[in-house]
DNA sequence: GCCCGGCTTTCACTGGATGAAAACGTGGGG
DNA sequence: CCCCACGTTTTCATCCAGTGAAAGCCGGGC
């Protein structure tokens, strides 16, 4: 792949992936291995194409055409296939219900259940929103304890990102709450792996258990 | 473009980006207007990058490379949710109809209506155009005031450049008028925020409020 | 002014890309 | 069962798009 002309400009889309979101033509060419001029043609077409965009100061990012095929991607079937034996795991483990949830139309998409949770009010909604998810469809109140006020909701976004977990607390369904971890692939979140407790039975472990979950989903996903 | 391997590769990826989410190889080179034998090599590369995956029943759909990058591509991170506090106070002061547009398939696609508008024709889309966005689609004529010829286009768009304010009297739908400025970010255009008004009313302080809004987002980006 | 780093253009060479043709697989109609 | 039709995959001789070293260009620092 590395000597093919598609290879190469996957290449350069990879090095947007895991960085900064902004890259110089230079720091492009060293983080592919490319020649200057070589990675000068890819970046023009992509450019060209709408699969980068150039900023003010002469640097790139990605582009809205990178954005709009990614949007239209539907959720992938092998996602789950892989997912199924750890959240299988999960549930014997930690008791509850596990799922894997995806972005979805401004909803959190579970592939297990096919439900569709809003993203502010559970815990794998927020872990989606946290990781540039979004928007949400809609912002309401579900109960008593569901968070709508925007600041609060950023401040809890920010400590998901720094902790890499997500929790509800009855923020969605009286007597349920739920943990969430991010799924990774080359850096980016693709997914939330969740566990969902009735308050009756809560488990001290079930942070963790999900970050493990997600951590083997996600290396699962690096090797398929 | 069309006539290298880059523009190809890409071509492949357009064809599921407004078609159904799942392509065989035959329909692929039909779309395309590549050879068969030419389209499943781009395909083949595709789906070792993991930008298309493979289904169950040999056809095609687009994979979990792209929807990383889809994700991970900048600005947008909820440029809506930041948007619409401004664009409510906008319609409020205004009236009429408030909305943000940014470039999408060489259209202005509003992120509020959902609506595409044509580059040419619309203040939103010129302010784009006038950016570095585009091509447009298609330069058709709407109405009898639209403009067609790239010399009094080019002619607006300068200003519109200087001025950093955009107008289109009647020029995409007769009785509409409206105004757009562009939202910068890093000092490029992301995205134009404009205000559509029945000519019947009144709009002198409309050019200034929607640049006003426009720099609020803006501000509202950087800080993001 | 001079230098230095990064961006862009040029150009002769070459190896990856090309696509017609043929082989392969599969399903279904007679 | 055979044969046909259709979609997919492989092959291979041809050739042109891609390559990258080198040189030119621009701007900013000293």
């Amino acid at each position: 792949m590395a000597g093919s002309v598609a290879g190469r400009v996957f290449s350069v889309l990879d090095a947007f992936a895991g960085g900064p979101d902004t890259l110089r033509l230079t720091e492009i060419a060293r983080r592919t291995g490319l020649p200057v001029p070589t990675a000068l043609r890819m970046v023009r077409e992509l450019v060209v194409w709408g699969g980068l965009e150039r900023a003010a100061d002469g640097s790139y990012r990605l582009g809205t055409r990178i954005r709009a095929l990614g949007a239209a991607a539907p959720c992938p079937r092998g996602l789950l296939d892989l997912a199924l034996p750890s959240l299988r795991a999960l549930t014997t483990r930690i008791g509850g219900h596990a799922d894997i949830a995806v972005p979805s139309d401004g909803t959190a998409l579970c592939l297990v259940s096919g439900a569709r949770l809003p993203l502010h009010a559970t815990a794998a909604g927020k872990v989606l929103l946290a990781h540039g998810h979004g928007p949400p469809a809609a912002v309401r109140r579900h109960t008593p304890y569901t968070l709508t006020a925007p600041g609060a909701l950023n401040t809890q976004l920010a400590r998901i990102r720094e902790t890499g977990l997500a929790a509800s607390h009855e923020e969605y369904r009286l007597g349920e709450l739920s943990y969430a971890a991010p799924v990774l692939r080359d850096g980016a979140t693709v997914a939330a792996v969740s566990v969902t407790l009735p308050t009756s039975m809560p488990y001290d472990r079930a942070g963790a258990a999900v970050r493990e979950a997600a951590g083997v989903i996600g290396r699962a996903l690096a090797g398929a």
